[in-house]
DNA sequence: GGTAAAGTTGACCATTCGGTCAATTCAGGT
DNA sequence: ACCTGAATTGACCGAATGGTCAACTTTACC
């Protein structure tokens, strides 16, 4: 026993496909880690029981507090991976290209996360909802110095007459409340909608009509001077 | 022991003030059910506990088993209550005035109940995100058809011109997040903003601007020939 | 003021759950 | 084949929690 509890991300990252040596230990850990996604975002912290994680991880119990001291440094671990996917996500916002395209394209990549990933942001905001007792230093760090940054490019934005004039913060606010409604909020679309296949009916058929209104709410206007497209 | 475990919401609107005679009981009834209510919000279902909820409500644990025959019981009272309430905000969207005016309230008011109700808001939103295990069918029932019937009037505005072209389902979708994002993200977006005070800086001050982005998003236009106001 | 029901309270029980541990198996290096 | 450390597993423990209960107090009504 010597790597043991080492509690770090370690390498987290998409590796460059099965690597050398994935190590017998590191594959278990990342399979703990997505079923204790999945759990922990459907029941919260409390309500998911670390036995449910190491059953859907198909091992005992016993091996998962092998992996991790306890079930909090898990948690810790888990939800500090959603963040980093979350701040990636958010990425860079082309602030050069004209604001139509960047904000479109930047929704779209959002949206797609809420598609490909419903359970690292439900996971998201069950801990923002429980007032972010883990992460919180790094919405008012991280998070909150990325919005400031962009914001500035929104300022510029709006004295041109390219965007409209709302608090740059609250932009975002709205685009992140619409583009994740699609994951947390999936069961009150899915009732409501009564959408046999959730991800054709709302993400490919529907998405298209709420990121145009998005883009007309915030005022958004092609940069007439640079009339080059982005890929 | 003969009213006990009613488990009925009984009369739970608000009554006249202090009517003739609220009973002794149905004082601590309510008593619990708005403790209950902030602690499930915040900590979910299993991460409530039902002696946090007592010492909330100032009383021992046993008193509040006294009322409500169990924790589970005591939950579908309360997300009863706030589904409620919800479904009673939703309310009347005012369908012969203008679409803009129309939207326009019917957002104020659900950002009002989002400001005056963050608890409720927040645990209808775990509840969703759960996967709504408890208030499914509510969903899929009433809710479904609300969204149906107001889904025509939408449909009619936007054949003569007076909304843009949407699923009227998105567009409600895109309303509720909005307008719950400000209760339901709380934690972030004061973390971001680094507001003092929170109802002042976010409701009062940056509101509006959020109301006109959603109006402008949907592309409400008001009906050139019915020029009446609706108070 | 007496009585019966409603309400209050803390002690108590059974269960569940996170976490530990000793025993055992597996994998790699020599 | 042997050895060593990593990995696996199920039994087990203590703490916490939902729920019960019996004793006690308050309230309402005659």
């Amino acid at each position: 026993m010597e790597a043991r509890h080492a509690n770090e991300p370690a390498r987290l990252d998409r590796i460059g496909a099965t690597t050398s040596n994935p190590g017998v230990g590191e594959r278990q850990r990342e399979r703990i880690i997505r079923a204790a996604t999945v759990v922990f975002s459907r029941k919260g912290y409390d309500g998911a029981r670390v036995e449910a994680i190491a059953r859907k991880a198909g091992m005992p119990k016993g091996n998962v507090l092998y992996y991790f001291k306890s079930k909090k440094a898990l948690y810790r671990v888990v939800i500090k991976q959603v963040l980093s996917l979350w701040l990636e996500a958010l990425g860079n916002v082309a602030v050069d290209g004209n604001p139509e395209e960047a904000i479109r394209q930047y929704v779209n990549r959002k949206l797609a996360l809420s598609r490909n990933h419903p359970e690292a942001s439900r996971l998201f905001a069950m801990e923002v909802i429980s007032g972010a007792p883990i992460i919180n230093d790094h919405l008012s760090g991280e998070l909150r110095r990325w919005v400031e940054e962009k914001g500035r490019v929104f300022k510029k934005w709006q004295e041109e007459g390219l965007m409209a004039k709302i608090d740059p913060a609250h932009a975002f606010f709205m685009i992140w409340a619409v583009t994740q409604t699609y994951a947390d909020f999936e069961a009150q679309i899915q009732a409501v909608t009564g959408a046999k296949d959730y991800d054709q009916e709302i993400y490919s058929d529907a998405a298209g009509e709420v990121v145009d209104a998005l883009v007309r709410g915030l005022g958004l206007k092609r940069d007439q001077g640079s009339s080059l497209q982005s890929a």
